[in-house]
DNA sequence: CTACGCCCTGGAGCAAGGTCCAGAGTCAAG
DNA sequence: CTTGACTCTGGACCTTGCTCCAGGGCGTAG
């Protein structure tokens, strides 16, 4: 066979075996096949879309967001799929934005603070304290 | 007065009292004051901390962190403050690195899906069902 | 046949981050 | 003084994303 049992589908995604029977119970991955023992069988897809859920996560994406995305593989309207693609990339697009205007403060606090003396010279912790923590950005 | 109660303070922040609340017990933010009965009393320094933390929150910061965030302004060590600073920053340079591999993945797809046709076609699909999902990067 | 390691289902438990009572006291306007 | 809006405490409950049993079957090497 050159199916997989759930141990090594797991050990090879770097996940345990209750994670990926959690994901079956949640919608997001099904096996390819069962054998008449109840055993899941899964191919060289359902690995792929095992680690496509976890690159997923790991940049932050819920696991409904993900199920969304995967769901979009089955529908036959191209225009939509596309249009939710475009929805995802908004969304990344304002969050690299965000993340950047922490980063640009972080590093324009850092540069500025002497690394010793007083700490009320400071200016990271009176960014942190003070009465307007502009460190992440107004509003 | 010049204070604000818990309720009024909620609203000014765009949260629920409860949250103030629950931040309270979590070591986040305590209140400028009690009355004698025991109601609460923040000032303009309390309400920027809030929104702080909020902030912090949607640019996925965990409470954890913080409050560690947030403990620095208690410090003394300004270098040490300097190093948990640096350390932030460089945290929030892979989050903005990681996210720029997806936004280009995600916008390469969408320039490449014609938007109507053949689903097999559909460059977007073969990447979210396939044997070789690269949408977010290899590995 | 006996082990030993997988695998099954169902359900409990956990951490984070809230959210929502119940029952009782407080405050400010009229 | 009465009313209605606020606030208090303590604890229960919710969602997400796992993680870990218990009490069984399966499967293959020796």
């Amino acid at each position: 066979m050159d199916t997989l049992g759930i141990g090594a589908l797991a050990r090879r995604a770097g996940v345990r075996v209750d994670t990926v029977r959690y994901y079956e119970r949640s919608g997001l991955l099904a096996p390819k096949m069962r054998l008449q023992s109840g055993y899941r069988r899964y191919g060289a897809a359902e690995l792929a879309r095992l680690r496509f859920i976890r690159r997923a996560q790991t940049l932050g994406f819920s696991l409904k967001e993900i199920r969304d995305l995967l769901a979009l593989s089955k529908g036959r309207d191209v225009a939509r799929v596309k249009r939710a693609a475009q929805g995802k990339l908004a969304d990344v697009e304002q969050r690299i934005a965000a993340l950047q205007r922490v980063r640009d403060g972080l590093a324009m606090l850092i540069e500025a603070c002497p690394g010793h003396g007083d700490p009320t010279d400071c200016p990271i912790l009176k960014a942190l304290g003070g009465e307007e923590p502009q460190l992440l950005g107004a509003a």
